[in-house]
DNA sequence: CTGTTAGCGCGTTCAG
DNA sequence: CTGAACGCGCTAACAG
């Protein structure tokens, strides 16, 4: 437990300007090399770390990371934030956390938005699942402010954005089905103003009709993503008349299957005897439910590592164009929020589609072995 | 997204000096009610917020408040965060996440605390299932340094923890064993260098106790909190000579209790039929396997809460005893680690142990109605 | 009750 | 290649 050293102490004990030390730090070119090592070694010998504070007050820029989640109670939450946590371990970066509770949703999701950027206390956002307040974000992406999406987006496209191939999982899935001999494969989908809910439809529909079966309008039932109206879609469905009811669903989320599961357990349905179940996201505990959940997994982690990794990349950028433009005191800039200091129109803004894969088990009729072991390597 | 203003702004708006300004934010006695009406009402109307960086470099203390978490891969982990989020949410303070990951974790937990130290960017430390670094947490705290422990501490406890009523808890549960007519009830340990492990250990002989039944060594096994060794126990314990096998077991962990279920459903052998079984945590994914987990309900997101609480009010404290001793720039103490500010051991460390509560479902043997649908609170 | 004056620790400019 | 000087936005001591 060194005593907390000062960039001029370390200057006072290698004999020269802190000036110098500050540029060995911040990697500087225009440092003699023997002075340059000599300050590292010193630094190293001493312990000595950088106030992130006062850093950010002098140079404008923070070494802090804003993450924002919706309410932890969405399952994929812990595994996209500690895919995140550990890649911003890896940098010289903090994570601030920033959750929407209820009280935050009623004030509106925008106030949180503001006190993020009015604070000035990140150097960038990572949004997770911004649901309702995507809209928010947006506005602080075409101010300038960095600004990195997971997992849910507007169309078209207008930031950065991460997230999972929703189509092409969509249709690893039904076609899994098909395979199995289904032919009457109902849907229940995410909200549909979600985009990743009308991908992952439209990756059913793109399976069915490879296959040369129509969509029937009665098989598709929009959900909530909640086990709730899993189960309601589920009881609409096996409510249908004998021959027009499915012998498989394929659900856009693993809760909105769990609310089959109920439904079936419920009314003494066999799964996968009577109908068979995919479900959409591989969250832990579909490993556990029985009979274990057949789902196409989202690579949750790498996501949040990816988004770290994209977002220092465009604070980088950022950095860069501000630098380049600055003559003088133009620090300015960054008090109008950072307003217009690039024209974020220039590129497309970048889009990371990662790819999906099938966990077969139990619920769509395969013979499953030993789930409960498999419970590290999927929830992890 | 009005224009960033600063203190300096505010003032000369309301024609005072950012002295006066700073004294009102501050809720400082001393100032003319209506220069402060004044103030206030120009604050709000500029959306004024101050810049936490700038105050914590000059105020010495920084807005900022350490969460120290192990791995996401602990299911407890979402619920607790939950808890803190939502009470930081509610200050003036913004969450910073620290997370030990493998790679922070081999080089030792001490680093990532020496960095938080160092950094000197929080104001004090929420720890949460510290483990392996409760040590390092513990001279934290012995330095002065504002710490609060979550569920895990040393004996003799030495730093301020939250933690569940683990005995209470342990034995509500093998009373109710008891009273479903069991007798050679086994208990899964946790590992025994935990305290909590010792004390559900203890509130499981106390029940036995209390009913005049010895406790049988073959009937407890150390685990390891996970399912893989709460699989290997269950195999122990099952594999014992009928007369002497257990018909009900106490996992001192839900995971553990999942390893019991994994076994038994390879086995063949009927829970709760054959076996009662009982866990510990009451983690969302409980609700979900079958037979559903009978288990001992923690409420980690009121840990999270208040082990809030009790930080804030650890570090107001703490920053008041600074300024009654403070004579002149005495802020050397802060950078001496802020070492010796207090005598720790003035009072004995806060411990605040929360009731737990059983909640009973399938798995020891009682009728379960509708268990999906439980979901929502359950994992809430 | 209020303003003036010094910094907090660091980044950046500008003149050597 | 180096150092002195200034300022980031705010708080705290000291004198009115």
């Amino acid at each position: 437990m060194a005593r907390k050293r000062t960039i001029d102490d370390i200057a006072r004990l290698a004999g020269v300007s802190k000036t110098t030390v500050s540029r060995v730090l911040n990697n500087k070119p225009d440092v003699d090399p023997n002075t340059r090592e000599r300050i590292l070694r010193i630094v190293k010998e001493e312990g000595f770390v950088p106030s992130a504070t006062a850093a950010g007050l002098a140079g404008g820029r923070s070494h802090l990371l804003g993450v924002l989640v919706p309410s932890f109670t969405w399952p994929m939450i812990p595994d996209i934030v500690c895919g995140i946590a550990e890649t911003i371990g890896n940098t010289a970066y903090e994570l601030v956390l920033y959750s929407l509770n209820d009280k935050t949703r009623e004030n509106g999701e925008g106030d949180i938005i503001d006190h993020i950027l009015s604070t000035n206390l990140v150097a960038g956002i990572l949004a997770v699942l911004p649901g309702q307040s995507s809209k928010f974000v947006i506005r602080l992406h075409q101010h300038g402010f960095p600004v990195v999406l997971i997992d849910d987006q507007d169309d078209p496209p207008l930031v950065p954005w991460i997230g999972a191939d929703n189509q092409c999982g969509a249709y690893d899935a039904v076609k899994h089905l098909l395979a199995l001999g289904h032919r009457r494969i109902a849907h229940i989908q995410g909200p549909m103003k979600y985009v990743c809910s009308r991908e992952r439809y439209e990756g059913y529909c793109q399976a069915l009709r490879e296959h040369g079966i129509p969509v029937e309008p009665t098989l598709v039932i929009e959900g909530a993503f909640d086990t709730a109206s899993g189960r309601d879609a589920a009881q609409t469905l096996l409510s249908l008349p004998e021959d027009q009811r499915p012998t498989a669903i394929f659900a856009g989320s693993d809760l909105m299957a769990y609310g089959v599961l109920a439904f079936a357990e419920e009314q003494g349905i066999d799964i996968p005897g009577e109908l068979a179940l995919v479900g959409f996201d591989a969250i832990g505990s579909s490993a556990l439910v029985r009979p274990a959940l057949t789902t196409v997994k989202q690579p949750f982690q790498e996501m949040g590592q990816r988004g770290i990794e994209v977002l220092l990349s465009i604070i980088e950028q950022s950095d860069q164009q501000r630098f380049n433009v600055r003559s003088g005191y133009a620090r300015d800039f960054m008090r109008l929020s950072r307003a217009n200091v690039d024209e974020p129109a220039n590129a497309p803004p970048l889009r990371i589609r990662l790819a999906t894969s099938l966990v077969v088990r139990a619920s769509c009729g395969m013979r499953q072995r030993s789930p409960f072991s498999s419970i590290k390597s999927v929830s992890r």
